[in-house]
Order: structure tokens, then C-alpha cells, then sequence
DNA sequence: ATCGCTGCAAAAATTTTGCAGGTAA
DNA sequence: TTACCTGCAAAATTTTTGCAGCGAT
């Protein structure tokens, strides 16, 4: 198996690394920015704001910085935004460069998340791209149902 | 081509199937319930609740009652909710009984909404759901890009 | 020394809820 | 008649924004 630089055991980012983008953002590393991609980092369900902000050590930043932080973070496409038909914003880390991105399974009664390896041909996403005129086209594929607890 | 029963020439869902499925679900059929459901059946795309009441002659109905109707007709599977990533929930009118449910391309600069006809395989669906225990699984599937007008 | 970032607080926007009166069935 | 619905108003959430001061570079 290909060794994962800048990964750690788990498959997860360095924090290095994650603090290197948002330099090369020409944005400031900061002790909330770092405890915020902290606990994004140690998560792999995306998480809402309130959340991450519950996940810190005893009040470590504000609420309000956890929303600039996530606008920010997005627009470097760090993070990804999901929506999970509850009125609620969720953020997982994006994968490094050349990993394939993920889906989810929730159950509708209990909100548990179970990670899909597989996504479907990228084809159909560019056929739809040129047969539209869009550019840069992604997609957002979630799978809903009964998870065997709540059944 | 066969003939679709209880949809008119556009292939939108007769009023009076609407207000059918409606009251089969032991409700009752207001003015207010039959204005909204009149507003989506005008719309192919999917529209948030101040979209269906904007659409309304002069305020026909309260926010409220229309927040309360979607709720029904999504309990109801009559409505379907999209999330497309600007924390507002959209609804739909849900297509008849055996026809193939569709997806959206939606341009990230101006919300302007595309309707896709395809969708991949249910076997995908089917392996998911049995695969990690779940029923009644179900997907949302969405496109993102740039529209020809925002490049 | 900048310029960006943070915390706090207030505001905005979306969604939910209580209640008294009205209406479909 | 009776249970369900509606409008109005208030409340609860989620998200955004202004501003003065702090802090990374």
C-alpha cells in the first residue's frame, strides 16, 4: 500500500497540513482556527457549528468565529457543506487532493451517519456539465432510510 | 404514448388529485391548502415557503400556515425538501406514483435551477440499504456548478 | 506596525409554537 | 357539532454583522 504523506495512522489530515492551506490562504493561524480544524480533524461525520463549538475544551471560542471560520474554510474548499433535511448546516473536512470524496447514510429517525466508500462514475457528472453549458459542476449525493437501531 | 390519468396536458398533477391524496390522508382541504398546492403545481422547481407565499395573490395565506402545510405534505410524501446549500429549505411537489423521481443542476452564483431527467440505478439504492441494515432507503441527489449566464 | 481575527452583543432571518376564533366535514 | 385549521403574535433557532481591542506575521 502507497504510504499517505502528510497523513496520519488513521487516514486522517495533519493538523500541519490543514494550518499550511489556510497559510497559503494568506490567512492567519489562530488558537480558535486551530481548535476548530482540531475537532473537525478528530471527527469524520460532519459536524454543525454548535457542535464543534460543544467539541472544544470548555469554551475555547466563540460561536460566531465557528461561522467565519466555516464561510472561510469552504470557500478555500477545505470544508464541505451538507445539509441533512433538518434546518441544520453540517461541516466535514474535505479529503486530501486525489481522495475520493464520500456519501452518507442517515437514519431519519436518529441522525446517525454511516460513511459510503462508493461514488458513481464521474461521467455522468461531466455529461450533464456539457449538455447544460455548466462549468466546474460537483454533486451532493446523500442516502436517507431506518437505521437497524430505529427499525 | 400512453395517457397520463389525473394530469393535465403540462403533466402536472390535477388539482383535484392533489386535494384527493390530501383529504385520503384524513385532512381537510382549506383555501389556504389549496392555494399552496396550486403555487407548486405551477412551479417545476422547487421553492422555499416565502417563494410559495410571494406567488400567492395578495397574500392569501400566513407564513405560518404554509410552514405548517409543507410539514403536512412532506408527512404526507406529497411535497419532497431540497437543501440547496443557502440554509433555506425549497419544496417540491412530489411526482405521481411510478414516475421516476428527477434531480437538479443548480448554478452556485445565481440559484438559477436546471431540471436533470436522469437517475442512477435503484440497484445502487437497494445495495446500500441491505449492505449496512437500513429500509426505506432513499436518496437526494444534486448538481452544482456555474450556469452558462455566470461564467 | 499592520491588517486580520476574535469576542461580545445586537440584529437579521428562518422556523416553530400558543391561543382564540373560524370552518370543513 | 366537533375536531381540525387559520391568522396573529410571540418565541425559539440559526446565522450574520458592527465594533473595539487583541494578536499573528
Amino acid at each position: 500500500m502507497k504510504a499517505r504523506a502528510h497523513s496520519d495512522s488513521a487516514g486522517r489530515q495533519a493538523l500541519s497540513v490543514l494550518t499550511d492551506r489556510l497559510r497559503h490562504g494568506a490567512r492567519k493561524i489562530t488558537g480558535p482556527r486551530k481548535a476548530i480544524l482540531e475537532v473537525l480533524r478528530s471527527h469524520s461525520h460532519p459536524l454543525t457549528n454548535k457542535q464543534v463549538l460543544a467539541a472544544m475544551p470548555t469554551g475555547q471560542c466563540d460561536l460566531a468565529t465557528i461561522y467565519r471560520a466555516m464561510h472561510l474554510l469552504e470557500k478555500l474548499g477545505m470544508v464541505k457543506r451538507y445539509d441533512f433535511a433538518d434546518g441544520k448546516a453540517r461541516f466535514e473536512l474535505v479529503p486530501q487532493e486525489g481522495d475520493s470524496h464520500h456519501h452518507h447514510l442517515v437514519c431519519m429517525r436518529c441522525a446517525h451517519v454511516v460513511e459510503i466508500e462508493e461514488c458513481f462514475s464521474g461521467a455522468i457528472e461531466r455529461r450533464i456539465a456539457s449538455r447544460n453549458g455548466f462549468k466546474e459542476v460537483t454533486h451532493k449525493l446523500e442516502f436517507f432510510g431506518i437505521c437497524p437501531a430505529c427499525q
